[in-house]
DNA sequence: GAATCTAGGTGTACGGCGTACACCTGTCAA
DNA sequence: TTGACAGGTGTACGCCGTACACCTAGATTC
């Protein structure tokens, strides 16, 4: 019969491409098995023949993006190499907006992401980290090793929403809300003109991310230089007044 | 007739601490709108007479517990009064495992987030911050502002999901893992034998979260001591080698 | 070549979800 | 008395994840 075209087989790693451009496009809520099934132009369950369940697509999104990361290069200064590795993380987790909720929702310590957070923490360990501090410091840098800063309001959250692409204006905070809030509204209205480079924009999402990074990074810089330890240390302080 | 006892009428309030209840104790993911209607001795149409949807429903949950919150108290110095109104946030949040998850799924500002964000702005003002500083500390503090550091592996998420609270027992990661992972192994183990305080447990969350609070404090302190101001600033920096 | 095995795609069905919409009922104002 | 209206009810729709039985084509074995 020449009308049984057998299209290209299903596989574990096509599944995953497809659910993550599915995702990318129309947006993680509207990736479904019977979606993302359709898509590949298959039957539903066929999925299941390669996927356990719906989490494991998921951890296995997560992998794939997870992968595209390049680790920290070792041997480099510990400051430069852990920087551009995160730099690298917020980069190509920025191509996938749904990536930071799909990751923190599912905290499990895929292999991937393992194998990131193993070469990162040997840089550290390597540029004369104690084992100790090395901890504390991956605990600090938190979510922000994987290069997103989990904002409180994340606008890029949104994106493939509609499929457009435009960055939607700024949105300018209604005056009732203004009136009921005046610091906010300084803030929200002074990151919008002050900087020439960030027209319209309410801020710039890269900048604040990197600012919080080196400010992390110069503190603990800072620790390690003074040869930090967990008693009597004179590191960021614990007093209350 | 006697038989029909009228249960306290449903209201907006009460449906929101209902909800709330139910997520503690039975786990975001089994906070249904039948779930809850059952809860409350009604049929699952009757909430929407007092919420517009779901979603409203959550961030109704969301200000619920936001407003638990003691802001810091205006006119103290800057750093621990930011200190004490985050570290009561982070109590109330430990209380509601699902919260921030829930918070940043619906990255939305409601009128409870707002007034607690306000008066943390209004304390840096006050403290003799510019605008500016202020605008980008709140951004460097990210949601550890509201409470959660948002680690990778979080282990209070999965909390009330089986109704026991025992802390369940430190998983003393499988060998295998150990083998390919050694820094990760390094420093989980390191952790889990160091501190005779935190027996068992692979580590003290609350004193993982202060560290880089304070770590942070630390930074800010000394960027708004020096004046910083965003062009030719000493603060953090971006040099790259 | 025929029988058998098996990997992988199919079809049906179940229980749960959010919620639209029409409906009923008790309360209270006019 | 009447009528409006706030608020609880019942039914139904379309979506979801996925259990389970089935089919089918190619490989394996004799």
């Amino acid at each position: 019969m020449a009308g049984t075209l057998r299209r290209t087989p299903l596989s574990r790693d096509r599944i995953l491409r497809a659910a993550v451009a599915l995702a990318d496009q129309a947006g993680i809520e509207s990736l479904s098995m019977r979606n993302l099934a359709q898509e590949l132009g298959v039957v539903p369950m066929a999925l299941y023949k390669h996927v356990a369940n719906k989490d494991e697509l998921l951890d296995g999104m997560i992998d794939v993006i997870v992968g595209e990361i390049d680790p920290p290069t070792p041997g480099a200064d510990w400051k430069p190499a852990v920087r551009a590795g995160i730099l690298s993380a917020r980069q190509a987790l920025r191509r996938h907006p749904w990536a930071p909720l799909a990751i923190e929702a599912r905290n499990m310590a895929t292999p991937a992401i393992l194998a990131y957070l193993d070469s990162t923490i040997g840089t550290l360990l390597a540029g004369g980290f104690s084992v100790d501090l090395a901890h504390h410091v991956m605990h600090a840098l938190g979510s922000r090793i994987l290069g997103f800063s989990q904002e409180l309001f994340d606008t890029s959250r949104d994106a493939g929403r509609t499929g457009a692409s435009e960055p939607d204006p700024p949105a300018p905070l209604p005056p009732e809300v203004a009136a009921r809030f005046p610091h906010v509204a300084a803030i929200a209205t002074a990151a919008s003109h002050d900087d020439a480079s960030v027209v319209g924009q309410g801020c710039d999402d890269q900048f604040e991310f990197e600012f919080a990074l080196d400010l992390l990074l110069d503190g603990i810089e800072r620790l390690r230089q003074q040869g930090w330890t967990s008693s009597g240390r004179p590191g960021p302080g614990h007093q209350g007044g």
